[in-house]
DNA sequence: GGCACAGCATTTTAGACAGCATGTC
DNA sequence: CTAAAATGCTGTGCC
């Protein structure tokens, strides 16, 4: 099918001609034959990298140049920005929303297209963004994670809520393969488009003895190292001109494999020894130095603990071809679009907690094959598997490569995943009875896979029990509505048990601890949390002794429930750290982390923070200032003494570390110094900065207009009713 | 007694969504 | 219920 034959706008027509699409790919055509541009609905289930985008972008441009508006759902924050990135400069207006990256609700909605990931668009319709009833399309990419058993709730509950609200509305569903993909059509009242077509030929083998078994054929690899097939692979693929990616278990065998491959390529390169001396620059961690010394060779390591910087450095140093080769934990499966030539997965096998090694999922097994092989640039892909011993080999054949794709089922019904979305139906209005409720879910996915609801119509309703004994949900004859509580904590979008653990405590508690408070959010389910180790106890345990008056939760006697207790101090004493002011690598040296997990922590307590606080100005008022405090402190990074300083714009926590140690305390004390002592300190542009804001323009100059603080007054949120 | 070291025992283990309001070194 | 690598521990041999 030709590009030129196609209904879409001409401005998208002449993008696609002058960037030398002139065809569409067969499942690209099959999704216009079905309808794709008439409105109907879709599901799209075929391989990674087969042209899913352009197929979601004609359809929205379709939309566009009627008048409409398109809704993009994607997984990941990372995938809104790729999306955001790839919508744009096309002649419509793109917007992004996702936790991190925000246009104004209100400018949100002045755009063509608008990509954000489920939750956001969940946490949106809770809180009624004035757009959603003009969207005309959504696109649900990677449907297929309704089957997640964390966030597969909530993306059947958004797909729910979007249809109900706007029942007109076109659907398309963009999936990897799956096992039972009429089953999700059926729901969508989508037509089936499937197929296992690439536009790069994919060859996937197994590694045993030297050799490369590939369904078509064999291929012989020459053995460098002795002791390393994974290795040996990486150099057989580099030899031919390509580029490697390896698939680790572990953020250790990440780091190893890196130091191994630089060892072994020793690319001397001068890009590379560019992007080193940045990555070297920035480094404060060990971590960091590692990895500026793999990349400075042609190799590097890629998992969550590096900083936001190390990756998009690496990122940009493969794509360029520079790095060789990248070993990776599954960040780089699922994330952002990497591919290389040669795929290699070496650990098949990897650690779940109380499982122990469970060999991973077809699907992600998919996942990552699917990055192999750049299209236009690479003349195949490759995705080998290691076998350990010969048996081994038509073992892994079976499993994998000629593996049924898995079926998706409905998480919806699993117990604790209902509690926010029952109260989230109700306190925006989609429920205002039993019966409501009911009808609602039983147009889940789960009742349509299942012909019938008991077991989720249960989970609903223990769900709702706690609910109203949480006080969040207010049952008056048939009437259910949500009470100020609840409905603070669907628009915070906070677990309502984590909210009910906080309230609770808050209520409970005499006197305030920084520590206590840190320590109770770090224990609620909403809170990642790191790792304790046996031997991180000895220490735990003396800080616990240390700092007995200063926490809030007791040790609780069950074994197993002691674990939890354990990790959750452990976080809190990290990010009390954090406000301690120490520095990052000594942080990251004494947990053990790398800096992306600290930065990713800091973030997730400013968000139940915030939420906390916000929580207790309505129902623990006493304590709101000094939560108040405290979150101004966790974002920044610093010890209380410094909260009049960070107050001024332009000053952060090193900034205003430094003044303080000058003896300048606040901006009173500032005044009072001749202004060259403050230059001398922190340079003439900063002090002039600092100084406009201290020009008295009228006679209170401190304490109200300041980083995120509002009035504590009368909240206006009670909606009952 | 003190030290080096082999060999065995124990420990550890991936990732990442959400609020708010814009500017750190 | 498990795999591999790093780290910890113990015992031995030697001076």
């Amino acid at each position: 099918m030709q590009i030129q034959d196609l209904a879409i706008p001409d401005a998208l027509k002449q993008q696609y001609l002058g960037s030398g699409i002139r065809e569409l790919y067969p499942p690209q055509a099959t999704c216009v034959e079905k309808g794709l541009l008439d409105g109907k609905n879709l599901l799209v289930a075929i391989p990674t990298a087969s042209g899913k985008t352009l197929i979601a972008e004609m359809a929205m441009h379709r939309h566009i140049a009627a008048g409409g508006k398109c809704l993009y759902i994607v997984p990941l924050k990372a995938l809104a920005s790729e999306k955001f990135e790839e919508f744009g400069n096309k002649g419509v207006r793109v917007g992004i929303s996702t936790g991190d990256l925000d246009r104004r609700d209100d400018a949100l909605g002045r755009n063509d297209i608008i990509v954000a990931t489920s939750e956001k668009v969940d946490s949106l319709l809770r809180n009624s963004a004035r757009w959603i009833p003009e969207i005309t399309l959504i696109v649900v990419d990677e449907v297929h994670l309704i089957d997640s058993p964390d966030r597969g709730p909530t993306l059947e509950m958004v797909i729910a809520k979007m249809r109900y609200r706007n029942p007109a509305m076109q659907i398309i569903g963009l999936s990897a393969t799956i096992g039972n993909p009429k089953m999700l059509a059926g729901w969508l009242d989508a037509e089936l488009v499937t197929s296992t077509w690439r536009p790069v030929d994919l060859r996937q083998g197994v590694f045993f003895n030297n050799r490369i078994q590939f369904t078509e054929g064999v291929r012989e690899v020459k053995q460098v190292s002795k002791n390393y097939d994974d290795l040996n692979l990486c150099l057989d693929t580099i030899a031919e001109g390509g580029q490697c990616l390896v698939f680790v278990s572990s953020r250790r065998n990440a780091e190893a494999f890196a130091k191994r491959a630089a060892a072994a390529i020793k690319s001397e390169d001068p890009a590379l020894t560019g992007c080193a001396d940045r990555l070297l620059a920035a480094a404060q961690t060990e971590m960091g130095k590692t990895l500026a010394a793999c990349v400075a060779k042609g190799a590097a390591f890629h998992h969550a603990g590096l900083s936001r910087n190390e990756r998009s450095i690496v990122e940009e140093a493969f794509r360029k071809g520079w790095i060789k080769c990248i070993s990776s934990t599954p960040t780089l499966a699922a994330g952002l679009n990497l591919p290389a030539r040669r795929v290699v997965i070496r650990d098949y096998l990897r650690f779940s907690a109380g499982e122990g090694m469970q060999p991973i999922p077809v699907s992600e097994y998919r996942q990552m094959a699917g990055r192999a092989g750049r299209p236009r640039l690479d003349p195949y892909g490759e995705a080998v598997l290691i076998a350990k011993e010969a048996v081994q080999v038509p073992e892994l054949f079976a499993c994998y490569i000629e593996a049924a794709a898995d079926d998706v089922h409905s998480r919806i019904a699993e117990p604790t995943a209902l509690y926010t979305h029952v109260l989230s139906l109700i306190a925006s209005g989609f429920a205002k009875t039993r019966d409501e409720l009911s009808e609602f879910m039983n147009r889940s996915f789960y009742v349509h896979e299942h012909r019938q609801g008991r077991l989720m119509h249960r989970a609903v309703d223990a769900a709702l029990e706690f609910l109203i004994s949480a006080e969040m949900v207010l049952e008056v004859g048939e009437h259910l509505g949500a009470t100020e509580l609840g409905t603070l904590v669907s628009r915070m979008y906070i677990d309502p048990r984590s909210a009910s653990a906080i309230v609770t405590t808050l209520r409970e508690r005499e006197e305030y601890a920084d520590l206590g408070l840190v320590q109770l959010i770090c224990s609620t389910p909403d809170m990642p949390k790191l790792y304790a180790r046996n031997s991180d106890l000895a220490a735990l345990s003396r800080m616990m002794e240390d700092k007995a008056d200063e926490l809030w939760l007791p040790l609780p006697t069950d074994e197993e429930e002691a674990e939890g207790y354990y990790r959750a101090v452990k976080t809190a004493m990290l990010l009390s750290d954090w406000t301690d002011e120490l520095p990052e690598e000594n942080i990251c040296e004494r947990y053990a982390v790398g800096p992306g997990d600290v930065y990713g922590l800091v973030e997730s307590i400013n968000w139940l923070l915030h939420a906390t606080s916000q929580l207790a100005r309505m129902f623990a008022p006493k304590f709101y200032p000094q939560i108040n405090e405290c979150e101004i402190c966790m974002k920044n990074g610093t010890r209380r003494e410094l909260l009049p300083l960070i107050r001024l714009r332009g000053i952060g926590r090193v900034r205003a570390r430094r003044l303080f140690n000058n003896g300048m305390t606040s901006p009173e004390e500032i005044k009072k110094h001749p202004r060259e002592d403050i230059v001398r300190i922190l340079g003439q542009g900063i002090t002039d900065q600092i100084f406009e804001q201290l020009e008295p323009k009228n006679k209170s100059t401190d304490t109200t207009s300041v980083n995120g603080e509002r009035s504590a007054g009368q909240s206006t949120l009670f909606r009952f009713g």
